[in-house]
Parts: structure tokens; C-alpha cells; sequence
RNA sequence: UCCCCGGUAGCUCAACCGGUAGUAGCGGGUGGCUGUUAACCACUAGGUUGCAGGUUCGAGUCCUGCCCGGGGAGCCA
């Protein structure tokens, strides 16, 4: 039975059944007038019931606003708003009123759309710390429901507009995206570090890395570039370890290692600038500052590998020469530097085939990790690619991989009109990890992917 | 893969040297309160202690195996 607040508005607006939205929560701060009516369709993301009257937060995606029910108006409104579940979803006509310096709803009418009993404790939308190292498998196990959050949601729209302010960096460069295959029968690292899956009775991969495929691309377009999930099947349990991470790679023809590192400080500095500028409310919500000054004053410092070892020797860390850096080495490191920092160099034995031999001394390849502030850790990795076939071939054959007949195409690009390149990697969440501070980049993406945890939800 | 730690009410946790589970907080239910904002106050319900064995008169507690999580190492982006 339709009030007359009900069908007056409905005449308005919303003659029909299925009602898309023509203006949210935040329009009603920032656009309507005290004495206009509005209909709100969001969820209650808090319910404080008193004598005679109940204030009702309602939340959409855009923000919360306080509505009130008073008892006086009508009972049954009244005691339907009572009975109302927290999260539960609802279609609410009101008044806008003047509360203080602010606004809120004098509700009229009420329509449950979806209750949310029995409660989801704690409230999604209530202000509770969702990073709680407490609550981190009830978070996962019900993540679904945690994306109400505003804390969850404030960290991807931040990962939104990041990814965003990459492809305008792309474009603006004269990057083109190639969307490279996610089935593959290319391994980058060894076979126990890939998902292996049947492909019409074949085993074949989920990529660990489309680098292969952005080097054919390379060749064609000079600027190329790649952003989706890389797999890797490593049984790590870091706070920097994801099985499916959103990976950005890109490939520059005619571009060597000190253009490749010149070229992605320029992308780092330009993003960090970009996203503190645009994401305001969402480093406001999460009560983080990006030091913009700071992190941006390229070009970042450079130690060779070899300084590295150097730097831990005098912290009184033994590494032995060709072993990799590991989380806790970098994080030793940072602490001499305001401003992420490059690792150059690392040694031929560590890493992967498609990666040039330092002439000036063959142990080393010309490859340089990004390091991060404050121990976050390694944000990316650039290389100078192998582009001449003979020299490919002997570093496949260091590595085992010669004759595995998977590789002969990638081989072939080295044969017929190859070109020098380079290219960097990077993960996205660890990039957002760093920039947000949080503890984990399982925080930083929307469903987790872990090793030793179900992929559920 | 290795090393630590944990699994008790819907959630977070208590429970001594092994003695038969808590008036705990939050959440739920009932009642009260017109200005609260994670409202508050009173009352109340709620448990095959992860699973399977074992030791014991007796196991949440000790032992073995498994399952599920968390932290760290190694390795990577």
C-alpha cells in the first residue's frame, strides 16, 4: 500500500520497476537544498535505536549520511526502521534537513529490499579496523562481505585510479597496450613455481610473466606495454606474496639499461604525483600521507650489487657473493635512503635467461631492482634484453633450456630483424602496499590469492 | 619446502599443576529511553572445546597423526 510521500514521488521520478540511481549520497551533500525530498537506495551501515526516535546511518557507494525516524510520524515506519538489520539493504524517501553544518534525512517512508539478518559481525560498514592482524581470516573467509568496508573500499579506489593514471602515463609516452595470452607454454622460472592446467589434453601454464610475448610485440611497435595477473605458484608466505598479482610490464625498442632506468623513475615520480593529487579522500579515509617531495626527487640513488654486500658487511650481514638479496637484506639497505633507491647488476647465476650480460664484467647481468622506502621492499625490476641470437642461446643452455623445443619461437625473434630492448616489471599491489602502508598486499587486491589458503571466496 | 604459534559461544578471547567450560567484551533476544553517531542502561539465551586415535579414575589442558589458519625463513614482482 503506496503512501502519499510514496506515489508523490514515485511520479516524480521513478515510474518504474527497476530504478537506476540519479544521484547518490554525496549529491546530496553537495548539491541538494534543506526542504527537497530524496530518495535514497544504499544499505544501513548503522542503526542507533532511542525512545521515540531512530537514527538510521544510510550508506551507498559514495559516502554515509544520518537519517532519523521519529515515532510521531507514523508507528509502522517506526517500528519497521527498529527492526532494521545493519547492512541490510533499503530504499528510503525522505526530507533533507539541517543538522548543524551538515545534512541529514527526515525519513518518510521506508522499504526493506534485502535484510541482512543474521548480522555479519563485525559490521562491514561499521568503523572497526579491517587491517586487524586478529581479524585476518574472518576478513578473507568473508571478504565478499568486507568489500562494504570503507577502509577496504578507499584502498581499491585507490588501486583503481592508480592503474588508471598508468595507462594515461602509457599513452601520453606513445605506449601501446597488447594484451598478451595468460595460457602459455612458456615458463619464465622452474616448473614447481607454475599452474599447470590441460589444454585439450596438453599441459600448458598460467604465465608467470607475458614478457615473451611483449618482446615479439616490441619489435613491431617499439613501446608496448601489458597489465594483467601473472601466476606464480611459489610456496611463499610473505607480506609480499601473492599467487595472482596484477603485474605491469613494458618493452622499449632501441632503449638500453640507463634509459630503461631513467624512463621508469620518470613513470614512478609522475604516478606518485598524480594519484596524491587525486586520491585525497581515500588517503584521508586510510589516514595516510604520501611525502610527495620526498619520494618523487629523482633520479633515485643507485648501489651496484656489490656495494650492497658492502653496506650489509658493515651491518654485520655475511652474503655471500651471487646470492640474491633477500627481504630482510633490502629492508637493511632502505634505511640509508629517503627515497626508493636502484640495486644494479645483480649476478648472472640468479637470474632468469632473457637478460643481458654486463660486458664490462660477465658474472653480472643489466638488470636493477627498485627498492623501496622504509622497508617496504623491491617495487620493480628493470633489464636490458638479450637480443643477439648466439648470445641467448648460451645463456639457454647455462640455464638448461636449449634445446626445450617451447622456446624456439622466442629464439626466432632474435633471427630475423631483432632490435635491442628493454623493459621493467612490476607488481601492482606491491606498489600500492608501499604507497598506502599497509601490512600486506593481500589488502591491496579485492580476493586474495595465497598459498596455503583456500581460494575462497 | 623448513621453523615457530594457534583452533573453546555467531565474532574476539578466558579457563592454574589434568578435576568436568566464562557474571567476559562485541553480536543476538526482551524491556527502557526524542538527538544519538561503533549510543546507553537492565535482564536473558547461547558450547559434541577443528577431526581421529592414545595415555588417564578423569583430557579444552598431555601424546601421535591429520585438517584448517596465522607469523617467519627461503624464493620472487
Amino acid at each position: 500500500m503506496p503512501s502519499q510521500w510514496s506515489t508523490s514521488l514515485r511520479n516524480l521520478a521513478w515510474n518504474k520497476e527497476f530504478i537506476m540511481k540519479s544521484y547518490y549520497i554525496k549529491d546530496i551533500f553537495d548539491k541538494m537544498e534543506v526542504g527537497q525530498i530524496v530518495e535514497i537506495l544504499g544499505w544501513v551501515a548503522s542503526k542507533r535505536n532511542m525512545g521515540k526516535i531512530v537514527f538510521l546511518d544510510l550508506a551507498d557507494s559514495t559516502g554515509k549520511i544520518q537519517a532519523t525516524v521519529s515515532k510521531g510520524i507514523d508507528s509502522n515506519i517506526f517500528l519497521k526502521a527498529r527492526e532494521l538489520a545493519p547492512e541490510s539493504s533499503v530504499r528510503v524517501e525522505g526530507v533533507v534537513k539541517k543538522l548543524r553544518k551538515s545534512k541529514e534525512i527526515e525519513v518518510k517512508v521506508i522499504e526493506l529490499i534485502c535484510d541482512a539478518s543474521p548480522h555479519v559481525v563485525p559490521q562491514p560498514r561499521s568503523s572497526f579496523d579491517i587491517f586487524d592482524k586478529k581479524l585476518v581470516d574472518l576478513i578473507l573467509t568473508k571478504r565478499h562481505l568486507y568489500l562494504r568496508n570503507e577502509r577496504l573500499m578507499a584502498v581499491l579506489k585507490f588501486r583503481h585510479k592508480l592503474i588508471e593514471i598508468f595507462r594515461e602515463w602509457f599513452r601520453k609516452e606513445g605506449f601501446i597496450e597488447i594484451h598478451a595470452p595468460i595460457l602459455t607454454q612458456l615458463p619464465l622460472y622452474d616448473d614447481d613455481t607454475l599452474f599447470s592446467l590441460d589444454f585439450f589434453g596438453e599441459r600448458i601454464f598460467l604465465t608467470q610473466c607475458v614478457a615473451f610475448y611483449l618482446e615479439s610485440a616490441v619489435c613491431a611497435f617499439e613501446k608496448v606495454y601489458n597489465i594483467n595477473p601473472s601466476f606464480r605458484a611459489e610456496k611463499s608466505r610473505g607480506k609480499r606474496y601473492l599467487a595472482e598479482f596484477w603485474h605491469i610490464k613494458a618493452e622499449i625498442a632501441f632503449a638500453d639499461f640507463n634509459d630503461i632506468i631513467a624512463f621508469t623513475e620518470g613513470m614512478i615520480s609522475y604516478v606518485i604525483r598524480r594519484i596524491r593529487a587525486e586520491s585525497k579522500d581515500e588517503l584521508k579515509i586510510l589516514k595516510v600521507d604520501i611525502e610527495e617531495s620526498r619520494l618523487t626527487k629523482t633520479p633515485y640513488p643507485r648501489i651496484t650489487y656489490d656495494e650492497a654486500l658492502n653496506s650489509l658487511k658493515a651491518m654485520n650481514t655475511i652474503k655471500e657473493w651471487g646470492k640474491s638479496l633477500s627481504d630482510m637484506d633490502v629492508s637493511s639497505l632502505s634505511k640509508a635512503f629517503d627515497t626508493p633507491f636502484w640495486v644494479t647488476g645483480n649476478p648472472r647465476r640468479i637470474e632468469a635467461f632473457p637478460y643481458k650480460i654486463d660486458p664490462s664484467n660477465t658474472q653480472l647481468t643489466k638488470t636493477a631492482d627498485l627498492i623501496a622506502t622504509e622497508g617496504f621492499g623491491e617495487l620493480l625490476g628493470v633489464a636490458e634484453k638479450i637480443w643477439q641470437r648466439n648470445e641467448l642461446l648460451e645463456r639457454m643452455k647455462e640455464k638448461g633450456k636449449d634445446s626445450d623445443e617451447r622456446y624456439r619461437w622466442y629464439l626466432e625473434l632474435r633471427q630475423f630483424g631483432s632490435i635491442p630492448h628493454s623493459g621493467f616489471g612490476m607488481g601492482i599491489e606491491r606498489l600500492i602496499r608501499w604507497l598506502l602502508r599497509l601490512g600486506h598486499v593481500r589488502d591491496a587486491i579485492p580476493f586474495p590469492r595465497l598459498f596455503r589458503r583456500h581460494p575462497n571466496p
